[in-house]
DNA sequence: ATCTATGGCAAGCCGA
DNA sequence: TCGGCTTGCCAT
C-alpha cells in the first residue's frame, strides 16, 4: 500500500488492532456467560485523559496504556505504536557477543545495536551493546534460559512496562490525548511558578527538577469513578477461610458500593431460604440469582463497568477466588475479566486498587496517617480513620438470612469505599501524588514499598540522562563498606546522636529542629553513589567529618539533586502553603496531601541506601549522611553554648534550648544557615519540659496545656488500659501546672489518683480487658527458640486449646499468680490476678514521670515520709 | 515474603 | 544473683 494512502487511512484503520465490534444488544439470560466478552475501547482520537495504568499484551507483543477520560469516566486503551521493544544492555561489543551461540540462537533474541551510556561510577561515557528481544520474558522472568542468565546484563531486571514508561518519558497520573492514533502529552510546558525567586537556585539542571515537581504536583486530580466490592463464600466449617486457589465452595454473595450511588448486594438463592422474607436494609438493593454461574456473570459485568475497582485484600482473596471459581464452573478465560499475577490480581478493563496492600505499607501507616491505625485490618483502619468499625456478627456466615448476609457483606464494601472518600478523598489524592513522584502507575505503586518508589524514581532519572543503571555489586565493590562502628550491636554503621538530657523541670524551653535533616545533608553535601568516594585523587581532601570518606567536588550527584529538589519543593512551597488558611479548602487539602506524600518519600530517601535489599545499596553513602548529621548537631550545640544558650536535650535533628531572648536564637539560626547550610527552625515552645536521665523519654507542656509525652511506658501500646487511663489523668494534672509552686497542688491530686487506682486493683474492680497487656507476636510461636517471653507463653496456652496464633496477631494476656505467671485474657479469671505484679507496674510507670518532675513516688503513696525535692515546696 | 535507617528503654528470660 | 541477651515498642 502506498505510504500516502496508508497515512490518510490511519484514523480509521490500525495495523495492530481489530476493528472495534459493535456491542451486541442485550439478550435474555439463557447463557449468562455469553455476553462477557470484553472489548476494549481503542480510540484513534481521545480527549485529554489521565494515564492511570499500563500492561503488556503478550499476544500483540506491545505495551498498552489505560487512559481514564474524566468526562465520560471511562477507560480507553492505547497500544504502543512506536515499535518499542524489550532490551537489556551489555558492556561487551557486538563482535564479542556474536560469538556467544546460546545468545544469538536464543529464540527470543532479535538484534544487537551499538550505543553509549554515561557510567556514573567511572564518570565517563562507555560503549554498550543494546540487546533487543522478542518479548520481556526472553530477557528475564522465566526460571531458566533467559538472556540475562546467559550473559552479564545490565538493566535486565526492570519490569518491561516500567522500562517503557521511563524510555517514553511517560508520566503516570498525568494527562494525555490520542491524536490520529498517537499518544500526545498535554502541552503544559513548565509550571507557572517563578522558580528563581522562590528557591534561590541558579543551577539550570536543578531548576528544571524543581520545575518538573511543581508541574507534576500542581496538576489537577480527577474524580475517579469507582466501586468497592466484597464477596462472601459459603464455608462448611465456620472458622475456616476458604482457599482461593482451590475455590471449592460456592460464592453466595457479592456487594458493591460505588461513588455513583450504587449500593447493592447480589445474592445466590439457596434451598430452604425464602426470598420473600428478605428485607433489604434501607437503601440497599438486593438482586437474587438462581445459579452461581448467573451470579458470577453479574459480578463480572459489574467489574467490567467500573474504571476503578477497590477491594480490601482482593489480590489474595476476592479476585483470586472469583477467578478460580469461575474456571471451575466452566467459564473460559476470555469470559473472566480478571488477570492474575503471582501476588496481585488485575482487571481487564479497570484499575484494581487493593487498599489492604496500601494501608499495610509502613510508610503510609506511620508517616501519611501518623500511626492512627495499628493493625491493618479493615476494622481497625476504618475505626481509626472513619470512626466507624464493623458490625460484629456472632452467627457464622453460612447460617445468616439473606438480608443479614447482604447487610454484612455490603458493610465491608461500603467501608472500603468510604476509606477512599473521607476528608475530601485524601486517599485517592495521595495515591495520585505518589504515583506521579514515583513514575509508577497506581496499580504498581500501591503494591510496592517506599524503596520501590524511590528505586523507580532514580531509574527513570538514569534513563532520562542516558546513565547506565549500575548493577548491585558494582556499587558495593567499588565503594566498599562502612568506616564507623554502630552503637547498637549488629548494625552496620553509626546513626543519629542523642544528647544526654539534663534531668529536672525546665521552664520556657524552645525546641528547634533542622528541616528535613538527612535530605538537606544529601543536598548540601552532594551525596550520591557516584560522588561518594569518587575516583579523583584531588577530592580525597573533601572529607566527610567523622569518617574516612570523601565526596566529589566536580560532578553533581543525581540523588543529591533529586532528593534535594523534592526537599526544597516540600519545605519552601507545599509545606507553607498547606497551612495558609486563606486558600480554598480543596487547594489546601491537595497541598497537605502533596506535603505528606513528599514527607513519606523524603523520610526514606536516606535509609534506602543503607538497606541491602535496595538496588542502589551504598552503605558509605548512608553512613556519610548520618555522620554529617552528628557533625551538624554537635557543632550547633557548641555554638549555642558559645552564645550563652542552655542546651537541655537533643535527638538526631532536634535541640531543646533555654530561651534567654529570642534574638540569640535567631543568631543561632543564622549561624546554622551560614556555616552549615542547614535550615534550623523553631518547632515549638514548651511552658515546661520534664526530663529524667533517660533518653527518648520526656514530657513537655505546651502553652495551651496540651502535653507531649514521648517514650513513656504509660503511653505505650502494650500497657494495660487501666494504667494508660490513670496515666492520662496524671498527665492532665501536670498539664495544669503553670509555675513551680503549682506542683504542690498537683502532688495532692496525684496522690489521690494513685491510691484510688490501688484500691480498685485490690478490690478487683477493673475488668479483664482493662488489666490486659497487649503485645504483637512477631513470629510464629514455634519461632521463639532463644527465650519464651510472656506474650508467647500466653499464645502457647491459646494454641494448646486449638486457637491458632499467627505472626502479627495481638496477644492479650494478664499477669496471674501461679507457676506460669501469665494467662490469655480469654482463659483467666479476675481472682487469679497477681495484684503485686500490677502494683509494681503502676509504680514503675508513674515513676518515669514523677522522677522527672521531681516528685517522689514513695512519698506520694505514703510509703515514705513526706518530703519534696522541689524548690518552692515545703 | 514484603520490609528505609539507627538509638534507646523496660521487662523478662536464662545461663554462668 | 548477676548480667547479657531477646523482645517489643518507641524516638528521630
Amino acid at each position: 500500500m502506498p505510504r500516502i494512502i496508508r497515512s490518510a487511512l490511519m484514523s480509521s484503520l490500525d495495523q495492530y488492532m481489530a476493528k472495534p465490534e459493535p456491542v451486541p444488544p442485550p439478550r435474555p439470560r439463557q447463557d449468562p456467560k455469553a455476553q462477557l466478552n470484553f472489548r476494549p475501547s481503542l480510540p484513534q482520537e481521545l480527549a485529554e485523559s489521565y494515564f492511570v495504568g499500563a500492561g503488556y499484551d503478550g499476544e500483540r507483543r506491545a505495551v498498552y496504556l489505560k487512559l481514564y477520560e474524566p468526562k465520560s469516566q471511562k477507560i480507553h486503551f492505547w497500544y504502543d505504536n512506536t515499535g518499542h521493544t524489550p532490551y537489556c544492555l551489555s558492556k561487551e561489543l557486538p563482535e564479542k557477543l556474536e560469538t556467544n551461540q546460546s545468545l544469538v540462537r536464543h529464540p527470543g533474541f532479535v538484534k544487537f545495536e551499538r550505543s553509549k551510556r554515561f557510567d556514573a561510577l567511572k564518570g565517563e561515557d562507555i560503549p554498550v551493546t543494546v540487546i533487543y528481544a522478542r518479548d520481556p520474558l526472553s530477557i528475564g522472568g522465566r526460571p531458566t534460559g533467559c538472556i540475562r542468565d546467559i550473559i552479564k546484563a545490565w538493566e535486565a531486571d526492570i519490569r518491561y512496562t516500567e522500562n517503557y514508561i521511563y524510555d517514553r518519558r511517560l508520566e503516570p497520573g498525568m494527562s494525555y490525548s490520542i491524536k490520529r492514533g498517537n499518544l500526545v502529552p498535554l502541552q503544559s510546558g513548565s509550571s507557572s511558578i517563578n522558580i528563581q525567586t522562590v528557591f534561590e537556585e541558579a543551577d539550570p539542571v536543578y531548576q528544571s527538577l524543581l520545575d518538573r515537581w511543581l508541574r507534576l504536583l500542581d496538576f489537577p486530580v480527577p474524580t475517579y469513578r469507582r466501586v468497592a466490592f466484597d464477596i462472601e463464600v459459603h464455608s462448611p466449617i465456620d472458622t475456616r477461610v476458604p482457599d482461593p486457589q482451590e475455590a471449592e465452595y460456592k460464592v453466595i454473595c457479592a456487594s458493591f458500593a460505588s461513588n455513583d450511588n450504587v449500593k447493592k448486594a447480589l445474592i445466590l438463592k439457596r434451598p430452604g431460604l425464602d426470598v420473600e422474607d428478605a428485607e433489604a436494609p434501607s437503601g440497599l438493593l438486593l438482586d437474587f440469582y438462581e445459579t452461581e454461574e448467573e451470579l458470577l456473570s453479574a459480578i463480572f459485568r459489574e467489574l467490567n463497568d467500573y474504571p476503578f475497582v477497590l477491594t480490601f485484600n482482593g489480590d489474595d482473596f476476592d479476585l483470586r477466588y472469583l477467578f478460580h471459581r469461575a474456571e471451575k464452573l466452566g467459564f473460559t478465560r476470555d469470559k473472566i475479566p480478571i488477570e492474575l499475577g503471582r501476588e496481585s490480581a488485575g482487571l481487564r478493563y479497570g484499575i484494581h486498587f487493593d487498599l489492604y496492600k496500601f494501608f499495610f505499607n509502613r510508610s503510609i501507616q506511620v508517616y501519611a496517617f501518623s500511626g492512627k491505625y495499628r493493625e491493618s485490618t479493615l476494622d481497625a483502619i476504618s475505626e481509626a480513620l472513619l470512626e466507624t468499625g464493623k458490625l460484629e456478627i456472632s452467627t457464622p456466615i453460612s447460617r445468616l438470612s439473606y438480608s443479614e448476609l447482604a447487610a454484612y457483606c455490603y458493610q465491608d464494601a461500603e467501608l472500603v469505599l468510604n476509606l477512599t472518600q473521607f476528608d475530601g478523598e485524601v486517599v485517592m489524592k495521595l495515591v495520585t501524588a505518589l504515583s506521579r513522584i514515583s513514575f509508577l502507575p497506581i496499580e504498581d505503586m500501591s503494591r510496592q514499598g517506599v524503596s520501590g518508589w524511590i528505586r523507580s524514581m532514580l531509574f527513570r532519572e538514569h534513563r532520562l540522562r542516558g546513565y547506565i543503571i549500575p548493577r548491585y555489586e558494582e556499587i558495593t565493590e567499588s565503594k566498599g563498606s562502612t568506616s564507623t562502628i554502630a552503637v547498637i550491636k549488629g548494625k552496620k554503621y553509626k546513626g543519629g546522636m542523642v544528647v544526654d538530657p539534663t534531668p529536672g523541670v525546665h521552664f520556657q524551653v524552645a525546641v528547634l529542629d533542622f528541616a528535613s535533616l538527612y535530605p538537606s545533608i544529601i543536598k548540601t553535601w552532594n551525596l550520591g553513589y557516584e560522588t561518594i568516594l569518587c575516583k579523583h585523587p584531588e577530592d580525597r581532601t573533601n572529607k566527610i567529618p567523622g569518617t574516612d570518606h570523601w565526596v566529589c567536588r566536580k560532578n553533581r550527584a543525581m540523588e543529591s539533586q533529586l532528593v534535594g529538589s523534592l526537599r526544597d519543593v516540600r519545605i519552601r512551597w507545599y509545606k507553607p502553603r498547606s497551612k495558609e488558611k486563606s486558600l480554598d479548602p480543596s487547594t489546601l487539602s491537595w497541598y497537605q496531601v502533596v506535603q505528606n506524600a513528599l514527607k513519606v518519600v523524603l523520610n526514606a530517601s536516606y535509609g534506602v541506601f543503607g538497606s541491602d535489599r535496595f538496588s542502589l545499596y551504598c552503605p558509605p553513602l548512608a553512613e556519610s549522611t548520618a555522620a554529617v548529621g552528628r557533625f551538624d548537631i554537635t557543632s550547633t550545640i557548641q555554638e549555642a553554648k558559645r552564645l550563652g544558650i542552655e542546651v537541655f536535650y537533643g535527638d538526631t535533628d532536634s535541640l531543646f534550648l533555654g530561651t534567654p531572648d529570642r534574638s540569640r536564637l535567631d543568631d543561632l539560626i543564622h549561624w546554622s544557615k551560614n556555616e552549615l547550610g542547614m535550615e534550623l527552625e523553631v518547632d515549638k515552645n514548651y511552658r515546661y519540659v520534664a526530663l529524667s536521665e533517660r533518653k527518648k523519654n520526656y514530657l513537655g507542656v505546651l502553652p495551651d496545656n496540651r502535653v507531649d509525652i514521648k517514650g513513656l511506658t504509660g503511653k505505650k501500646r502494650h500497657t494495660p488500659e487501666f494504667i494508660k487511663a490513670t496515666f492520662n489523668q496524671l498527665i492532665e494534672i501536670l498539664g495544669q501546672v503553670q509555675t513551680y509552686p503549682d506542683f504542690d497542688q498537683a502532688r495532692i491530686k496525684i496522690k489521690d489518683l494513685v491510691q484510688d487506682s490501688y484500691s480498685k486493683l485490690r478490690n478487683r474492680k477493673y475488668s479483664m480487658e482493662d488489666l490486659a497487656f497487649n503485645m504483637m507476636i512477631g513470629k510464629a510461636v514455634a519461632g521463639y527458640t532463644k527465650t519464651t517471653p510472656q506474650h508467647v507463653k500466653a499464645a502457647q496456652q491459646l494454641s494448646d486449646r486449638g486457637n491458632e496464633i499467627k505472626a502479627g496477631d495481638l496477644v492479650s494476656f494478664v499477669k496471674v499468680t501461679g507457676s506460669s505467671g501469665v494467662k490469655p485474657v480469654q482463659l483467666a479469671s479476675i481472682h487469679e490476678i497477681d495484684v503485686e505484679k500490677y502494683t509494681e507496674y503502676i509504680r514503675s510507670t508513674f515513676e518515669q514521670v514523677l522522677d522527672a518532675v521531681g516528685l517522689d513516688y514513695e512519698e506520694l503513696t505514703g510509703a515514705k515520709k513526706l518530703e519534696s525535692f522541689f524548690p518552692g515546696a515545703s
